[in-house]
DNA sequence: ACACTTAGTGCACATATGTTCAAACATAGC
DNA sequence: GCTATGTTTGAACATATGTGCACTAAGTGT
């Protein structure tokens, strides 16, 4: 995509415009290029991020929104970012500021354990790299391929542990099996066990929450659920889901077979662990209060319109 | 400065422009100001560092670099930020880099020791606000005001202790005090000794490296010093100093007066504490090699070209 | 009340930046 | 070796941005 020394180039143009302050001709001159040619780097290192550039929006607002989520649902910590006009912009203001955050929760010796998903990825992307010593990341349960896409053919857990040089257990099998004979086969394969064995050991867990009819779910609904699980969720009063496993209004987990069945994570499991939760988008609001009732989340990183809307729903 | 209205304005400004990617015309019209204006906000912006420019130039040459001091001078770890053309510029930089690799080391519960200088200011400046529980900040030695410039008036114990959310201590004393009696009674001050008694509380301290010539040096010997202390100095080849402590071409403390009437940390404690150590610049490159020799630095963040001046002093 | 200073404004201009386009160059297929 | 196809280039143009300057309004001292 980009060779070596043209990296290098735009490195050095960028640290030229954007650190030092010239401008584009002079960099141009200074680095035997055409201006336009700088120009155009300038705008690669942007889109590829070697750029990145970020606002300091601590505000009143923000801060007393931030203060009264924490209080009415009793969350140790929540971090809001600044809602854009463009859905995607936010949720990359959202990624970076999960990113941030996670990095003060990061420490040698430790185990993550990771979901899928949107938010998850982009929290990866932002992440820094760091060389933790002995660390582990953990996947909490299956989906073999389904999150990976154009951009980074890593999958989020691989881009996570090269990041934080982190050993990955991978789980390379579907979400959900019904059939407790193939169930049993995929929970004894070494590989399978040798992750699952892991999960008890987390330290942390890094996930999304999803909403119901939501863009994340059709995805799980199209790879992974047949039609009458659909129906039992809706039927239970089912409003989001965490960690692939589904929960009412208040956050209490369904009492359904699609929970049961998960390969990987248990309910039981999710209650005690710290949930470092992102989650972001007005369609959301309403699994995000769920979950913050329920009592499942210990950090929750999310935008100032989506949390003003969980805020409304403490009002009925 | 800035009123709260007028600051809102300039967050407003620059988030449509920098993360939204809307033209300062646009801006304009949206926020009712004419377009000159617009622009003047963004630079304010940019220069109140509302607005965070950074560059990921994590490459082949910095990596090495950042190994080769690890491995020479077994140091844990090191850190090493672009070196630009103008030294404030990487003064800008290396404080950066400061910053968010102290957020690494930060958390609940902790005592931070806090040392004087440019350097120390400058990574307080990039410090993330952020609430912890149950945080110490200690001064590790005295200084009245001699470190009070115009831009923040607030001393650097001071404004890391309101970002970290702190508590701090205080050590409103000269540096150096010969005088046994005088000696005995600054120390005997409850304020005084109240903040002594926490220093060996440190879990971590963050601190420069001077270099003997240097500017800081300047600062110190003009207010504290008397000039028979400076031959003993430099007599006793006197290479650099730490916490205001002098020590030799290997690192080792000299065994002199000034080293013996500090206000605050002795030389015994600093070699058993963890050390988070902010030095760049050419003319501290000595210092910084003795420094590594001696073993004093935990963690040392400085940049590129100074590190390479370091490493060539080991092949001689 | 008056002159005098000061900080802030927007216009108009100078400068810097982004983008279109045609030509040059590279790459793959035959 | 040659055409077809796609990429990259910089000149020229269009747009966006920064700033000197003259002007205004608010504050200060006499």
């Amino acid at each position: 995509m980009l060779d070596k020394e043209e990296y290098q180039l735009t490195i050095d143009a960028s640290v030229l415009y954007y650190l030092e302050g010239k401008t584009q001709s002079q960099i141009a001159k200074e680095l035997f290029l055409s201006r336009p040619k700088v120009s155009r780097l300038l705008k690669k290192a942007r889109e590829l991020q070697i750029v990145d550039i970020s606002i300091n929006y601590q505000n009143e607002d923000i801060e007393r929104l931030q203060g009264e989520v924490r209080r009415k649902f009793n969350v140790p910590n929540v971090i809001v970012a600044k809602t854009l006009t463009d859905e995607n912009e936010t949720l990359r203001e959202v990624g970076k500021a999960a990113a941030k955050e996670l990095a003060m929760y990061l420490h040698d010796n430790m185990t993550l354990g990771i979901s899928w998903g949107k938010n998850v990825r982009m929290t990866a992307s932002y992440l820094k790299k760091h060389r933790y010593i002995n660390m582990r990341i953990v996947e909490l349960f299956g989906a073999i391929s389904y999150d990976l896409n154009e951009t980074d053919m890593l999958s989020i857990g691989r881009s996570i542990s090269s990041k934080l040089n982190g050993k990955l257990y991978p789980l390379p099998s579907p979400i959900y099996i019904n059939d407790p004979n193939a169930r049993k086969a995929i929970i004894e394969t070494p590989l399978i066990q040798n992750t699952l064995s892991k999960i008890s050991d987390c330290d942390l867990i890094l996930t999304g929450i999803g909403a119901i009819d939501s863009e994340a779910l059709q995805t799980l609904w199209d790879s992974y659920v047949e039609a009458d699980m659909k129906e039992q969720i809706i039927g239970n009063g089912g409003v989001g889901f965490i960690l692939a496993h589904f929960f009412d209004k208040n956050g209490e987990f369904l009492d359904i077979t699609v929970n049961e069945c998960v390969i990987g994570i248990q309910t039981e499991t999710i209650k005690t662990k710290k949930i470092f939760a992102i989650a972001s988008g007005k369609e959301k609001a309403r699994a995000i209060y769920a979950s913050l009732r329920g009592g499942l989340i210990n950090t929750l990183i999310s935008d100032e319109e989506t949390l003003k809307t969980v805020l409304k729903m403490t009002e009925k």
